[in-house]
DNA sequence: CTTCAATGTTAGTCTTGCCGAACTTGGGTG
DNA sequence: CACCCAAGTTCGGCAAGACTAACATTGAAG
């Protein structure tokens, strides 16, 4: 099942098409799959027939995106790769965790299975990235825990960080210096609907920290 | 002078063009680039029309190839970059020396500069990579040994290995079996001229080897 | 000085990935 | 229930990189 016999840009579609279902239920859209891939809707359209004529995902014109089996398959692939990638980097080469995903998104599709092995076994096998994504071992199983994003949890006791999204690297730097990273442990004070905005106080600290929706929907605890 | 803005295939040419003038004299030809590249001449014909277009290299129909200082520049840089990783892969991924070159040669094009920067960092600013060839500084200047290949070496006195060419990854396995690697020291017994044989004695051991013209080109001594 | 084979170039075609423009579809809204 | 508009699709075109086939040049041998 080796992922090398696809383009850069066939592993780019099914890696997002299946993280795009990872951490919520709603399908991927092809507009917002052209979004994420910085390309024109037509061009993705285009992208998602010539993959499913290759029988890696299901699709009838005008309908949902689904990858089959196969599809999946390579998906888990690039998503592993992704993940070890930047714990590597992090790990070995101390970058910060804010600067791991470019890099990353180019050097998934440029490094071999071996090398992919040896960094796994180099960092001895790691299950989580440094974002808090869970990174699926080798054959294949991702490790999915049961998470909500802050903006939808109820301001009741305290609860842990387990993943924050990072698309945003300066928002990743901004959690840095108030000390909100995966495994740390909050208090939601306060839900406010229409203001869009979590109060949250992290543990071991007294300051009542304010997060609009940007923030509140990157953060995922339990 | 950053080279992100050449396709992969146009920092190859550069790379190789470059690297064909290191150990020899001898320009190289659009048909030996062509084989190098793993491609038809009138592919290289072509490339090397549209690498003159951007100004990167002097080349009139029929004539000979030359790196402008431009062209240079990126070439060094590519170099730079492949041996870096080559070295990287050694020390830090515990890579055979055989097993390097392929995927160098495909990372060299995906790690930004930044990735470049902490692994020399890391690897403590090294000057030659794992076959002894030598890895320009950042600045861009190689340093360049006054070697010659085994084959036309004279058989007086002891040499030291510089350089071995990492072409054939088989050899270089043969060469770590018998102790051959940068840095060995070796008696040259005899030229036998026509048989195209090498008969050589390591420093250390008794015993002689006789190699043919394809391994006794690919190391060279001082 | 001619010839010719090796070397190099040009022309035409494919594939991939992208674009913009124009068209189709289908789920609300009035 | 008809309409409309956003979402999705199709189409033609372009650039890069590869190929084959045909053509041009060079220089070495006779
Ligand atoms: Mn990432
Ligand atoms: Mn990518
Ligand atoms: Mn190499
Ligand atoms: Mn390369």
């Amino acid at each position: 099942m080796p992922v090398s016999d696809l383009t850069n840009s066939a592993q780019d579609y099914l890696k997002l098409i299946w993280t795009a279902t990872e951490w919520s239920e709603t399908p991927i859209t092809v507009t917002v799959l052209a979004e994420r891939m910085r390309v024109r809707p037509s061009t993705a359209s285009d992208s998602i027939k010539k993959l499913k004529d290759q029988g890696l995902l299901i699709h009838a014109p005008y309908g949902t995106i689904e990858l089959t089996p196969a599809g999946s398959a390579h998906a888990v692939d690039m998503v592993r790769r992704h993940r070890l990638l930047e714990t590597f980097l992090v790990q070995v080469l101390g970058y910060g965790w804010d600067e791991v995903h470019d890099e990353a998104e180019v050097l998934e599709h440029a490094v071999s299975d071996t090398m992919i092995e040896r960094i796994d076994q180099r960092l001895g096998r790691p299950t989580r990235d440094p974002h808090g994504d869970p990174i699926p071992s080798a054959d294949g199983q991702p490790h999915r825990p049961g998470a909500i994003q802050l903006c939808h949890a109820e301001p009741e006791g305290e609860v842990t960080v387990v993943r924050i999204s990072d698309a945003d690297p300066a928002m990743l730097r901004y959690f840095s210096d108030i000390g909100l990273t995966p495994d740390a442990k909050l208090t939601i004070q306060k839900q406010r609907p229409y203001t869009d905005t979590t109060t949250i106080t992290l543990s071991g600290q007294q300051k009542n920290i304010d997060l609009g929706p940007t923030a509140s929907n990157a953060v995922w605890v339990t």
